[in-house]
DNA sequence: TATGAATGAGAGTTCATTCAT
DNA sequence: GATGAATGAACTCTCATTCAT
């Protein structure tokens, strides 16, 4: 649980930035952001100290606040970057897709951490961006506005299926897209918190199930 | 978002201590702990200070110390005391409905906030609690075995259902009732975060059909 | 260093009070002392909190404050029932011997620790007592008062050995003890801290020789 | 006894720092450090807070915590500046000295603060130290290596004495500069305590008269 | 542009002490 | 006479932030 302790295992293994941002700073500032993502993922927001992402990033305090200012606005920009990050990464990968039920599971396994892809504390940082989205009105926003573009991702892949006739002629994508996102968010909490009661792959199996029963004819 | 401003709306209404305990202390501490949740509620578990809760308790900080000794104490005690009275509200709650299907439908209602008799702000101090309980082992433990009692009580009503026949023959309690819990977890978040896009009515909707889906024949 | 950890070597082998007092509280009393002695040994005298001295000796912390009053109050009464312990075990221990050469040396060796019957931690409580009297009137009244009994109990010793032809008839037993008592409180330092380059038996042997010097013929 | 009463006395009376260091820092730090050990004699080291500290320096405590990390690393820092200071002191003072006899006077009552040059509060510092020496590794080091310098600083003055005939022929360096710092360390106590019985006139003489009968012929 | 130095605000914790029984 | 409950005071320490360079 200890940062300067797990160097070894994943802080150190930040992915390498996404985009070739053509300013050398945007570089620097993604490479920042990526690891205070780890951070925030290991320790939790609250518990991210302007230290912490400093010492794992190897950029100095001062900087980073000349960087991003406040620390909540370092925190903010995380979160952001790790969304972007993400819904880029699912994109890219239901896109190899072609088959609409075999892309409704992975967008939905990505979160969760089920798939290769997924990025590394994709759903702690879900987590906590929910708790501060409960109490500020900037993450709120920002919180509603990428669970939206999930949703919709979800319900485009829904509309195809059922265009196609691969899902029911009844599934309503809006509806189910809802209905799967949360069943996507209540399965990841046993996963997050390793619940001997619901291992990773039943937890799989009973999220398919679930997303079978909306969707398969 | 201030406590202290918001204590005429919430965080004086503390629901007065269920049973009316031997000890003059435990009466006390209990009262204690029914303040301490709605500030946990309120600000956040990592935000909530002695200070807060001495505040809105009117207890001084040192005789919180005296009582739960540390911080991290006094947060997990609070945990435990809303997961008992919320699971004793529920249980009473779902002792007074005969129909399998009732009893499910409170039973999920009750966490989310639909229920009359949910506890203020229970599926804040869920989230709280999902958090700590990804890097505090006590807290883990605490978390899956409270975890474990919501299984079991859906587990048992749709057992209940099934042999009664009002459920699907081939309804597995053991599996309906994670999914069932995952879908009410997952569901809670757009409440809370109160999302336009998933106003509480139609949640519900959502999260019944889905219950449907698994149960009725 | 820590007292809980120590139990088992030294601070549970408080040595029975000395005298049978009458009153059964001042039994108690006594033996309170004897472990506090203990304690300040140990941790020293400001870090002797009421709580430490209470869970060695088994008396809770209202009980020594009702014994004792103040904090400082029980610190003092420690002291004051060491010293009188120590001084009642040197004079039984010097009353034994005839030779007023070999009386001196008993005297001299029972503070720092040489002789059998010094009492534990006598030389520790010395140095806290110093530090007290340092800045506090009452503990320098003590500490002077103290320094005299041994003073006497040493020039006394002389003027025998004067008196039997033992000693050197130009030894003025005033000035010699307190040589000897100064010889005795810097050749405890090092003992006390183990310094390597003096250690105890080359000590005892640079006391006895500067006590020759003083005394012999 | 009170710092800020005495102010006028002693406490703003900090010497001033002996080198004059390049780094603006370590000037200020140094100052610090000489203020703190006022207060550590004044107070003594368990009593010295970072409050005294910072109020009779003028330095911000949290300042002062950005220096020295913690309470204890600054209270080290400050016992190091000190020995360092007084040895530096002792050796200038010694090495105007051509008759070895009057550099081992002038070595012997510089600690014990007969000489003009003395440090203020040298002695009380060392008892300070002795204190934390027993308990902590650390200071017990750094005392034990404080102590072999003096012992040096004497021995060497010793050879030279026997060298050149001044002293007695067999008086051995070693042998006695352990004495002799037995015996200032000794003879200090009664003078800090102000002991009428020992006034500071008497210790000096009884002091020259055991180095006398060590080394003069 | 980037960074080290310095500092104020705030929090947890310890501990002696008071009070009621 | 003896003891548990309760509480205020004091202190250390962490951390974000400001300032100067």
């Amino acid at each position: 649980m200890d940062v300067s302790d797990t160097s070894a295992s994943s802080l150190d293994s930040a992915p390498a930035p996404v985009r070739r941002a053509g300013r050398r700073s945007g570089r620097k500032r993604e490479d920042v952001l990526a690891h205070a993502c780890l951070v925030i993922g290991e320790r939790g927001a609250d518990a991210t100290r302007f230290a912490d992402v400093s010492e794992v990033s190897g950029v100095p305090i001062s900087t980073l606040q000349y960087y991003f200012g406040n620390r909540e606005d370092l925190l903010l920009a995380a979160f952001r970057y790790a969304a972007q990050r993400d819904l880029d990464g699912v994109r890219a990968a239901a896109a190899a897709l072609d088959d609409p039920w075999e892309r409704v599971q992975k967008v939905c396994a990505f979160v969760v951490g089920f798939a290769d892809e997924a990025a590394p504390y994709a759903w702690q940082l879900w987590v906590e961006a929910w708790r501060w989205a409960q109490r500020d009105a900037e993450w709120r926003t920002e919180v509603l506005a990428d669970n939206a573009e999930w949703r919709g991702l979800l319900a485009e892949t829904v509309a195809d299926g059922v265009a196609s006739g691969r899902f029911r002629a009844d599934a309503d994508p809006g509806r189910v897209a809802r209905q799967a996102l949360a069943m996507v968010d209540g399965i990841g909490l046993p996963i997050v918190l390793e619940d001997p009661a619901v291992p990773p792959e039943m937890a799989r199996e009973l999220l398919i199930d679930v997303l079978a029963r909306l969707l398969l004819p």
